[in-house]
DNA sequence: CACGATTTTTGATATATATCAAACACGCTG
DNA sequence: CAGCGTGTTTGATATATATCAAAAATCGTG
């Protein structure tokens, strides 16, 4: 098995998605020196168990920017796990709407919404070049009726979406644009800093209409409150690349509701 | 185990919570003319698989109006099958702002934001008096080890929950006012149909001020979107007494995007 | 390196919804 | 059934964000 599968499905410090809101923001673990690959290697599971693992033999697959991991539609047969790179997944309203749910990055899982109705209700894009292991759904499922620590993980790794798509709606649903920005980019620092990546200087994988349609937002009010942010110090943007020169000022924003 | 749990968790004719959008209505099954309990009873479980079950031996509890059924930070113990009454799950925020996530229903199962962290992320409260089977999630997994259709189940209702939650960021993050109201009514209209009730006549249990924080809008604007709808005669509003007069128009207002 | 296409920024204005305020209706309790 | 508290409706106004538009910057590609 791959180890990022395998990280993201076998540890307890498990490196995927946070909540959204700087409230919840936890520490960075004791092994966040080490990188990715070895951030969460088995702790719980018995050589046995580790051979088992094995039978999900994970395929990996290659993706250029803009190409499709699944679309809406799609039969279910598979969740991935990010080995590197990023997606976005969005879902389409027939009048042609669409709404972006997320931005996932490496070690994360997505596809979790397809099990519902054995087909995918939204659709996953490829942000950059970006690589993914598969991780056929009925082998999980049979593993994880033999491998108890798997089977918890996995209902973990689910509620964690339920989780975190419950914080974005406390976002879309009560916070006003620059608090929704700064909630965003806290985020987006917290994960990186658990990738041993800085959690004050980096790229933006996604554009102004991409992070608009996430955060509820037109793309110019999303361009104007990250220029405003720049204007009163908190921090430095140049297009893609962020510089978050103030983070406690950034925290702040999120306290001041309306 | 009560009938309602048990149809919560043993059918694929499966009562609960439907996406929010009416663009993903489905018809009704066709076992609708049997009442809820008799709803869904086990299609695909063997006699011995039956008698499993009964393991779980969910204690029923009673709630009255805005009791708590658990809070924030509670430890998680257990899933609950409301068997009968409502419920409103909200998160609240460190600055006293509180987002309701969801209101849910006789046959639906709420708890999963818990698993992640072994502690109840949100709260949930009665709208009425209500009834609820408690059911233990560490019998809940073994059982599910055991039975194969039982594990699928429960991946399948927490997979919904994931769809659910995407349609309200849709909602949340792209549609008006009277678009999300229009949503709002025709998910309720919707869920009481399954339920063998009315789709067309109904009562609210939630206040104009949930029904607000449910979607994302003030009390005073969901006022006036009611009273709007009963203006140009898609319903008759009386307080908390709905009736949808022409459930067509209603549907159309999904489909007036900005 | 230059060109066209795309994305981003910034400005002026429009508009949907929030806010503030008051009247009204309803439900509960004595 | 009267009176009080709470929830709801409606109106007038304020404001945050959308919309429209144009310029500027960036990116990709020949």
């Amino acid at each position: 098995m791959c180890p990022v599968a395998l990280a993201s499905f076998v540890t307890t410090l498990q490196v995927s998605d946070v909540p959204l809101l700087a409230a919840n923001f936890q520490p960075k673990t004791a092994c966040s020196s080490c990188n990715l690959a070895e951030l969460c290697l088995p702790v719980d599971l018995t050589q046995t168990e580790m051979e088992k693992l094995d039978e999900l033999s994970p395929l990996k697959r290659n993706f250029s920017r803009s190409d499709y991991l699944y679309r809406s539609g799609d039969k279910f047969r598979s969740l991935f796990a990010i080995h590197s790179g990023s997606f976005k997944t969005q879902i389409l309203h027939e009048d042609g709407r669409e709404q972006v749910t997320g931005f996932q990055m490496a070690g994360e899982i997505i596809g979790l919404d397809a099990i519902s109705t054995d087909m995918h209700a939204c659709e996953a894009v490829a942000l950059e070049n970006s690589v993914v292991c598969e991780l056929p759904f009925n082998k999980l499922e049979t593993l994880s009726r033999e491998i108890p620590s798997l089977q918890r993980h996995l209902h973990k790794i689910m509620s964690r979406e339920i989780v975190r798509d419950q914080g974005i709606m406390l976002l879309l649903g009560s916070m006003r644009a620059e608090e929704r920005l700064a909630a965003f980019l806290l985020n987006l620092s917290q994960r990186f800093a658990t990738r041993n990546m800085s959690a004050t200087h980096f790229q933006l994988r996604m554009s102004r209409q991409e992070i608009g349609s996430y955060l509820g937002l037109k793309l110019e009010t999303v361009s104007r409150a990250f220029s405003h942010f720049q204007e009163v110090g908190i921090i430095n943007v140049k297009v893609r690349a962020i510089e978050i020169v103030d983070l406690a000022r950034l925290k702040s924003c999120l306290n001041s509701s309306r």
